[in-house]
DNA sequence: TAACTGTACTACCCGTCATAGTACAGTTAT
DNA sequence: ATAACTGTACTATGACGGGTAGTACAGTTA
């Protein structure tokens, strides 16, 4: 279900910060779902125990789970709703980012090929 | 001309490069156009010298500018073409963004929105 | 000659990422 | 109750990158 990149530059706990939050959005992981223990994900990911637990603390820090001492992480009921208002904020720098297109010349038809194209994807 | 955030999480070489780019883009900076000194720059932003050589290095491996020792750093021919060719690659990296969004619940009007405000800007 | 230019180099501080090991408290099944 | 799990806390260590500090060298220009 997890999987980490060592290769990458982005921190292995930030991946599966990532990682759990698109399984939340993509509705593979649901509220009330209970995540691997910290422990046997650190084992079949290879990677330190204190490194998931750094994604789990993040993780329910943010609110998306809900860390249970003895019990285990669970996705929280907000969890959707939180990254739906999380990814509502990324929607200024979406905008830099088109301003950056713009002034390298990249047309605006260009643009509109791009959204088109993403938002006809699995469409019947 | 620069400014330096000193609060940001970006290093500070590299808010160097970005704002270079973004005035060569913006045809604030031109071919042949002489960049300050390293050292003038590093007195001026309160920064060390060395952290500004850093970002002339990496301008100057990317092509965007010419150093010469003895005589200064120079805004490349070839500088504007090389960074809109830059842009068209990060056009993938779009993409995802856009997916994301989609994934977020965020609607085509939304985004189609976004585009539309920023390739208005500006116009007559 | 003097004052500039870019460049190279070493040393050091600091924060972050990640590992390693230990320990404690709550939960659950036997 | 015991054992085996669960999350959590803590210290210590090493690696890496960003940034500073200082020095030095070579090319350019007035």
């Amino acid at each position: 279900m997890f999987q980490i990149d060592n290769m990458s530059h982005i921190p292995v706990y930030e991946q599966l910060v990532g990682q759990v939050e698109m399984y939340v959005l993509k509705g593979i992981l649901n509220p009330g779902d209970r995540l691997p223990s910290v422990r046997s994900l650190a084992g079949s990911l290879a990677v330190n125990p204190n490194t998931i637990q750094k994604a789990m603390a993040e993780l329910d820090r943010k609110g998306i789970i809900c860390s249970v001492p003895g019990k285990g992480c669970f996705i929280s009921d907000r969890a959707g709703e939180i990254l739906k208002e999380e990814h509502r904020g990324e929607l200024k720098e979406f905008k830099e980012q088109l301003r950056r297109f713009r002034m390298a010349g990249i047309g605006r038809d260009e643009i509109e090929n791009c959204v088109d194209e993403v938002y006809s994807e699995g469409k019947k």
